[in-house]
RNA sequence: CGCGGGAUGGAGCAGCCAGGUAGCUCGUCAGGCUCAUAACCUGAAGGUCGUAGGUUCAAAUCCUACUCCCGCAA
């Protein structure tokens, strides 16, 4: 079978890497072009495209794939398989493959459509979400359903840790969804309109917390937004000057800081006004809309990750928001 | 050279701007109190103030260079 991978995201990389050791052996790899990336901007590529280098794969990454739609052609694949790519693909691309264009997403389609998906299941409080492949059309997401398998989501589970467990469904699921296009058995079913829900992008300042949402919102966001966007709240550093009583500069203005939150935190009945901060019992709650939040691990802005206890016992605060 | 914060006993921080005795909250150890305790009381140990150089009578503090950590940004 003749199949062209066109993925960026981590989460294609098992999927990937099984074509490359039990085939069929992809022709080309397309990706999005290296960007800079980390705290000085170096330009990094994306891990797959050094994989499949490393393979010997053949690799673009134009700027908009409509640039290569003529090198892709000549390659004469039979299906595409697309995955956390990050781009919209035109309507030459969607007719290219002779056989089908397919795309595995992370949610149970049609629910969670987007490219938030995995955070969605867990903010929500799902019990199971999965991997779907469908067949790619113009509208995002929105193709006609071949199969899913879906997985269980744990009180505990992270972002990170659905991601990963995602990523490896999404070999079985690749690989059926193969077998059953070669066959020609693959099923074709249309996504319920009625069921249709749709999760934009996460931005970095999603991740910040309202304290006046219930804790077991926030505990889930909490565990949902890690690490990607995570999650954070502003608080106030009231540098408590020393003992010298040197208040000539009284109005030393209260600065704010970011802290992230990381998880596990724990939900906590006790009535508490959002935002504030108290310590009871040895352990350190923040009042929520609804119950109150423990926190066990956060990062101060410029500093370390660190036990919540910890970083309270330097930069006492009293209040989040 | 994308912007910015930071490095002070084992942990988290203050002290720096206006150089002059190493401080706070904990932890550790010893002793005490207690039926008992992560509680309380008393005491002790533990620090090249990131590295190197410079200014100065004197540097954690001012100046220069460097190393490492981190936030933003992606």
């Amino acid at each position: 079978m003749r199949i062209v991978f066109i993925a960026t995201g981590d989460i294609a990389l098992p999927a990937f890497r099984h074509l490359l050791t039990q085939g069929p052996r992809p022709l080309a790899l397309v990706t999005q072009p290296d960007k800079p990336s980390g705290r000085h901007q170096v330009l990094t590529p994306p891990a797959i495209k050094t994989e499949a280098l490393a393979a010997g794969i053949p690799v673009f990454q134009p700027e908009k794939i409509g640039d290569i739609t003529a090198e892709l052609a000549a390659l004469e694949p039979e299906i595409l398989v697309v995955m956390a790519y990050g781009q919209i693909l035109r309507k030459n691309i969607l007719t290219l493959a002779s056989k089908a264009i397919i795309n595995l997403h992370a949610s149970l389609l049609p629910k969670y459509r987007g490219a938030a998906c995995i955070q969605a299941a867990i903010a929500a409080g799902d019990a199971e979400t999965g991997i779907t492949a469908m067949h790619v059309v113009r509208e995002l997401d929105a193709g006609d359903v071949i199969l899913s398998r879906s997985i269980a989501i744990s009180p505990e589970e992270t972002g990170d840790s659905l991601h990963d467990r995602l990523a490896e469904l999404a070999v079985e699921v690749l690989e059926e969804t193969l077998v059953q296009l070669d066959a020609g058995t693959a099923a074709r079913i249309p996504q319920d309109p009625a069921l249709v829900s749709y999760i934009p992008k996460l931005e970095r300042d999603d991740g910040r917390i309202d304290w006046n949402q219930a804790a077991n919102v926030i505990e889930r966001r909490i565990r949902a937004y890690d690490p990607w966007p995570g999650t954070f709240t502003l608080a106030v550093v009231s540098r408590a000057k020393g003992q010298g009583e040197a208040s000539d500069s009284p109005a030393a203005p209260p600065k704010e800081k970011r802290l992230k939150l990381f998880p596990p935190t724990t939900v906590v009945e006790m009535d508490l006004p959002p935002g504030e901060v108290v310590c009871h019992d040895g352990k350190w709650l923040v009042g929520c809309g609804q119950g109150a939040l423990q926190l066990h691990s956060v990062q101060p802005e410029g500093s370390k990750r660190m036990p919540a206890s910890d970083y309270f016992r330097g930069a006492p605060t009293s209040r989040f928001h």
